[in-house]
Parts: structure tokens; C-alpha cells; sequence
RNA sequence: GCCGGUGUAGCUCAACGGUAGAGCAACGGUUUUGUAAACCGUAGGUUGUAGGUUCGAUUCCUAUCACCGGCUCCA
């Protein structure tokens, strides 16, 4: 027998006999490893312990503490999962079941049965009985594709019948879990890799059901997604459950009615917004900041109407390309679209003046509103809506200008996140499957952003083939207070529209050129991002954003005179001021300020402040801040508004 | 659009074949309060909408609309 090398993470050879597994290595090592070790890490793959061992292999062996061993474990007990469910309804078939960020899913076909709700807590009994039985997971190489493929076709397993077919030669592999007579009690094709044993499996918890088309396909049949989450301990489940839990209470949607921010009502239709006082107030703010921060940076504002004759949609390639997502009105002579994107109109604005290379770049930037007609099923509070204000901007700029105009906007966005302190991941999608325009140039393009994200020293990933059709994005994902990701700005590039509308700027050799197109926006839409900042602040706007800023309490009656005084003086001072002159307790007044309506101050005066002539503070999350004077107070807020605080 | 769930007072929920009830909010009164809910009372609903079954429907059935969890799509 030959020896082979192994290399440790510590940059230590072990020889070991050849052909041993990862387990024999981790008992090689000691005793304890080998009794935690749940998969190991071979060059960049994980694989299972079961794997064997091939010289020069480096090897690295994971525990629960290795954040990539979670994965594994996820999907271990997706299998187990599946298990159970078989046990419970055996005609059910096996789609897919990996591990996702939070957790995993699997994907059943059953024949006669809906799961719902109350099926969870069987199947979770089911699995805890299973897990109990310290099942072994162990791997199998297909020799005989063919025949197992017939095998799951007689079974009836036709879904995993066609994984197979498709993966035939890769070659394949079947977990088996048997039990600790070395019964084997359920298989599934799977390439791994997995825990050694349902020992690991401690903390779970199956979370919803919902209905998925098999592969992701609506032309596919929708089968029954079971969505659940396990991970190594209790603790650290409680702590996901509460944060799911904390996730609710920030739900846009129910602060909305608590703070009178929105409302959707049937008489309107659906997707469309009513803006409240409160929301409004949030926007004005932010509509406030955007205006003079473009200004600031070289755009110009402009404002286009809502809709436009079919014609201007023919030469976009809107009526072609996106035509299910627009709304026709029909006048007695003309069809017009109620427009779906501003780019159009920012175009012919453009085509209204004759450019050089030095007057370049034209930065066009609108709040505009469009409609887009989405399907039914996909609304959804504020994030998803059929009508929405867009902080759109298009510039058009040679292409050596290219890389600075991505740089600025790039800078436009990090700028105007950190002022609310959300923290954002990059996204570059490439050219997908349908694209117009020369690949030559979409490379060019895809190599722009790719430079302009390196000269920012920006870490993002790729997502090959999810560029626009017209050219390759940029895609900000913003982080909000508690960590979950949401759709925010994005840049794309445009080779399309230009040519279609034939743009044109005279280069510095004389000759007239195509001026490249970006569209741009830093929140995406008002709406969404209105549904991110409530998310992201539960409700409890900084006070720059408050739509409501100080909330005046006079203790009795008869300090509402003076309350009368402070509540003017911080009107007149331009502050967002209520006075609460009603007889209800101070108490009453004061929770329902920061409870309820969730003010950033409060002030409170009797007697004691008449006689001293102050306010007494209070600051919501703070507590009591002590007593001011008025102008000391107005001037220690006009600051902090000034600065934007959080 | 698709799969599943849910629609009861302004909000949160109860009743589930016998004709709808509570808390909060609202309104009226009493209380005049010292830092997160004073007390008493009043009013408020063709139970999402339209049909059907039934002596009788909020409850059962059908259709439809909206919302929720997802899939797909997307700012």
C-alpha cells in the first residue's frame, strides 16, 4: 500500500495509506475532531467526511464553529426533512432541496394532499423522531445511471429521474440514510455533501409552505415548498426566530397604519399609493435633499409628462420589449402610453439642443412618475407598486468620460446611504441571453464598470447574464438596521436608445458621434425606498425626517398659555411642532408621543418651567434630557437637523 | 399570472348554522395631573362583494375582488 501527502491547514503534510476518507484523517488527528468533525473543506469544495483522500490533497477539517459547515447542515436536515415527509404522505415526490441563506427548503409533488400550516408541526415530530434514531448519511457513486434513472421512473421520482438524466455525467451521486443496523431507510440523489450523521441536528424549525413552479419555470408544474431553518444550537435559533419576529414589527405595512404614513384603498386599485401627511413629510425632506444635492453635483433638473403618444414607444422599443407592463389610453384618434420610464422624454430633451464633446456630459435628472402594469401577485406594500416616482437621471457622455461619470455617480450613492446609515453590496450584472447591440461593445461596457468598481477599491459580485437587454448594470443592495437586503440603486449602461433615437455630439476631430447613455437612480423609487427607511428605522424617523419633530406637553390647563408661547416660537423656528393642550394625563400625552406616534422630543412644563422660563426634554429612547431654555433647545435641534443626525 | 392562506367596528381580535362582542381609538362628562395608559358613560358593523344551499348564513358552497406567504417578474 502507497503513502499519499496531505497538506493541513497549518501548512503541515500528514502522510496517510492511500485511500483512506477525511474521517480516518480526522481521527488520525485526535479524538475530539474526529467526534465534531461534520464536513471538511478539500482545495475550495466542501465535501463530506466520507470523501477519500487523494495525495497532495489540502485538506481542512470543519466543525460547527466554521461558518461554511452551517450549509451542510442545512442540508442534511433538508434530507431528513424529506424523509419525514415521505414517511407521512409516501406518494409524495422529490423535487430539490438545498440549503439558502437563512436556511433550506425542499420541493415535494404530493398526489392528493395540500400541505398546510398544520402539517408542520407533524413533520417536525417526524423529523425529532428520525434525528433521535442517529441515522447515518452515507454517499454512493451511480455506476449504473441508466438503470437508476428507470429505477426513479418506476418509483415515480420522475423529477429526480430528470436531475439524473441531466446530471449523467457528472458523475452522480445517491445519500443514503440508514439506520444503526445498516438498514438503508430512504435515498436521494444528491451531490453532497453531508453531515456524517443526524446526531449534528439539534435546533430546527420548519417556517412556512408555499407553492414553487419545478425549476423555477411557470411553464413547470407548481409543487409545495416547504421553507425551514435549522442551525447548530438552540440559541442561535431562538436568535434567528427573534429576528424574524423583530423583522414583523418593522413590516412597512403594519407602521403604516399605526403611523398614519399610507394607505392602498379598492376604490384607487391596488399598487396604487395615497401618501398621508406623515409619509409626505418624510418625502418632502428627501425630495429637498436630492434637489440641491444634484444640483450640487452637475445635474440639471427637468420635469416630462405622464404619458405619450404609442409612436414614442414604437422608436424606444418600449411597445415591443415592454409592452405587458404599460397602460394604453385611447383617445378618439390617438393611442397613447401612460409612460412606464422617463428615458424617452429625457432623450428628446436632449435631441432638443446640438452637443459637443465639451459640452458633455448632460446630466437630466426627474422625480418622474410612471405606471407600470404588473401582475397581480407580485404587489406588495410599498415595494411593489404600479405607480411610482423614480429619482431618475440619464446622462449622456462620450465614452472617454465614461469611467469618471460611473465614479461620480458611485460616490452620489455611498454618499447618500451613509446619511442614513444604511450599508449597501454591490451587484455587476453582465449581457444576458437577449441583448441588442454589439457584443464588442457590451465587453467594453462590462470592462468600464468593472475598472470604475477597482479605481473605488469596491468588492462586489458578479451575476452573469442579468444585465438589462439594452446593457450592463450596477446594482446597490441596501443593508438596512437589521442586516436584510433590498433592491436600491442601480447604473446602467445604454447603447440601445441612442441609436434608436440617433444621437448625436461632434467629437473634437469634427465628426459627429453616438453619446452613450447611463440611467441612474439612488433610491429607485420614492415608494420603495419610503418602505426601506420605515423598515430600516421601525418607524422612528431621525428627526430630520420626523414628520412629526417635538411634541408639546403642558402638565394642567393652566400651563397652556406658556405651552401656547413654546409651541409658537418653535412653529415660527420651522420646526414639525404639535401642541397637546388636551386634558389628559401628562403620562397619557407622553406615551402616546413616543409609543404610538414615535416623536423624537418631548417637551414637558408646569409650574417649575414657567417660573425658570425652560423646557423640560425629553428625547425619545433617552429618556429625560434635562431642562433647556427655548432658544437653547431650538438651537440644539436646528443643529441637529442641520447635520442630519440619526 | 400561478400555488396556498386570510378578509368581522378606524385599529387589534372574539363568536363559527339560531341572527355579532371585547380592548384601544372616537365622542360626552368627571378629573388638572411632574415624566411611558385617570375614571364613568355614549355611539359605532346589510361580518370584502355577488350569487347559492337552508326555516334561518358571519359561520356551509360557488364566483369575484383585495390582502398575506411564496414562485415568476422587478424600481
Amino acid at each position: 500500500m502507497s503513502e499519499i501527502e496531505i497538506v493541513l491547514p497549518d501548512g503541515s503534510v500528514k502522510k496517510m495509506d492511500e485511500g483512506v476518507s477525511v474521517c480516518d484523517l480526522a481521527k488520525s488527528i485526535s479524538e475530539g475532531l474526529a467526534r465534531n468533525a461534520a464536513a471538511a473543506i478539500i482545495g475550495d469544495d466542501v465535501v463530506s467526511l466520507g470523501t477519500t483522500l487523494k495525495n497532495g490533497d489540502k485538506v481542512q477539517i470543519l466543525t460547527s464553529k466554521d461558518p461554511q459547515s452551517l450549509a451542510v447542515l442545512r442540508h442534511s436536515t433538508s434530507h431528513v426533512m424529506a424523509q419525514a415527509v415521505q414517511n407521512l404522505f409516501p406518494q409524495a415526490k422529490l423535487a430539490i432541496g438545498p440549503a439558502i441563506e437563512n436556511g433550506f427548503y425542499y420541493d415535494f409533488d404530493i398526489e392528493g394532499h395540500t400541505l398546510t400550516e398544520e402539517d408542520l408541526p407533524k413533520i417536525e415530530s417526524e423529523m425529532q423522531r428520525l434525528v433521535k434514531e442517529n441515522l447515518t448519511f452515507e454517499c454512493y457513486k451511480i455506476e449504473d445511471v441508466d438503470a437508476k434513472i428507470a429505477e426513479f421512473k418506476a418509483q415515480g421520482e420522475i423529477y429526480k429521474a430528470e436531475l439524473l438524466e441531466e446530471h449523467k455525467n457528472d458523475s452522480p451521486t445517491l445519500y443514503i440514510t440508514k439506520d444503526k443496523d445498516g438498514n438503508a431507510l430512504f435515498n436521494d440523489l444528491c451531490r453532497g455533501p453531508h453531515l456524517p450523521n443526524t446526531s449534528f441536528i439539534k435546533a430546527f424549525k420548519l417556517l412556512n409552505v408555499a407553492g414553487a413552479y419545478w425549476r423555477g419555470n411557470e411553464k413547470n408544474k407548481m409543487l409545495q415548498r416547504v421553507y425551514a431553518t435549522a442551525f447548530w444550537n438552540k440559541t442561535d435559533l431562538d436568535e434567528y426566530l427573534n429576528f424574524l419576529e423583530e423583522a414583523q414589527k418593522r413590516d412597512h405595512r403594519k407602521l403604516a397604519a399605526q403611523l398614519d404614513l399610507f394607505s392602498i384603498r379598492d376604490e384607487i386599485g391596488s399598487g396604487l399609493i395615497l401618501w398621508h401627511p406623515n409619509l409626505a413629510t418624510v418625502r418632502e425632506e428627501i425630495e429637498n435633499y436630492w434637489r440641491s444635492e444634484h444640483r450640487k453635483r452637475g445635474y440639471q433638473i427637468v420635469n416630462t409628462p405622464h404619458m405619450a403618444k404609442s409612436q414614442l414607444w414604437d422608436i424606444s422599443g418600449h411597445s415591443s420589449h415592454y409592452r405587458e407592463n404599460m397602460y394604453f389610453i385611447q383617445d378618439e384618434e390617438t393611442e397613447y402610453v401612460l409612460k412606464p420610464m422617463n428615458c424617452p422624454f429625457h432623450i428628446l430633451i436632449y435631441q432638443a439642443n446640438r452637443y459637443s464633446y465639451r459640452s458633455l456630459p448632460l446630466r437630466l435628472a426627474e422625480l418622474g412618475t410612471v405606471y407600470r402594469n404588473e401582475r397581480s401577485g407580485a404587489l406588495q406594500g410599498l415595494s411593489r407598486v404600479k405607480g411610482f416616482t423614480q429619482d431618475d437621471a440619464h446622462i449622456f457622455c462620450t465614452p472617454e468620460q465614461l469611467i469618471d461619470e460611473i465614479n461620480a455617480i458611485i460616490d452620489f450613492v455611498d454618499y447618500t446611504l451613509k446619511i442614513f446609515g444604511m450599508d449597501y453590496e454591490v451587484e455587476l450584472s453582465t449581457r444576458p441571453e437577449k441583448f441588442v447591440g454589439n457584443i464588442d461593445n457590451w465587453d467594453k461596457a462590462e470592462e468600464g464598470l468593472k475598472q470604475a468598481l477597482a479605481v473605488k477599491n469596491i468588492k462586489y459580485e458578479i451575476n452573469e447574464g442579468d444585465g438589462a437587454f439594452y446593457g450592463p448594470k450596477i446594482d446597490f443592495k441596501l443593508k438596512d438596521a437589521i442586516g436584510r437586503t433590498w433592491q436600491g440603486a442601480t447604473i446602467q449602461l445604454d447603447f440601445n436608445l441612442p441609436e434608436r433615437f440617433d444621437l448625436k455630439y461632434q467629437d473634437s476631430d469634427g465628426s459627429m458621434k453616438t453619446p452613450i447613455m447611463l440611467h441612474r437612480v439612488i433610491f429607485g423609487s420614492m415608494e420603495r425606498f419610503m418602505g426601506v427607511l420605515i423598515e430600516h428605522y421601525a418607524g422612528a424617523f431621525p428627526l430630520w425626517l420626523a414628520p412629526e419633530q417635538v411634541a408639546v406637553v403642558p402638565i394642567a390647563d393652566r400651563h397652556a398659555e406658556y405651552a401656547q408661547k413654546v409651541y409658537d416660537k418653535l412653529l415660527n423656528a420651522g420646526i414639525r411642532v404639535r401642541l397637546d393642550d388636551r386634558s389628559e394625563s401628562m403620562n397619557y400625552k407622553i406615551r402616546e408621543a413616543l409609543q404610538d406616534k414615535k416623536v423624537p422630543y418631548v417637551l414637558v412644563m408646569g409650574d417649575r418651567e414657567i417660573e425658570n422660563n425652560e423646557v423640560a426634554v425629553r428625547a425619545r429612547g433617552k429618556g429625560p434630557i434635562g431642562e433647556f431654555s427655548l432658544d437653547a433647545f431650538i438651537e440644539k435641534i436646528e443643529k441637529e437637523i442641520k447635520n442630519r443626525e440619526q
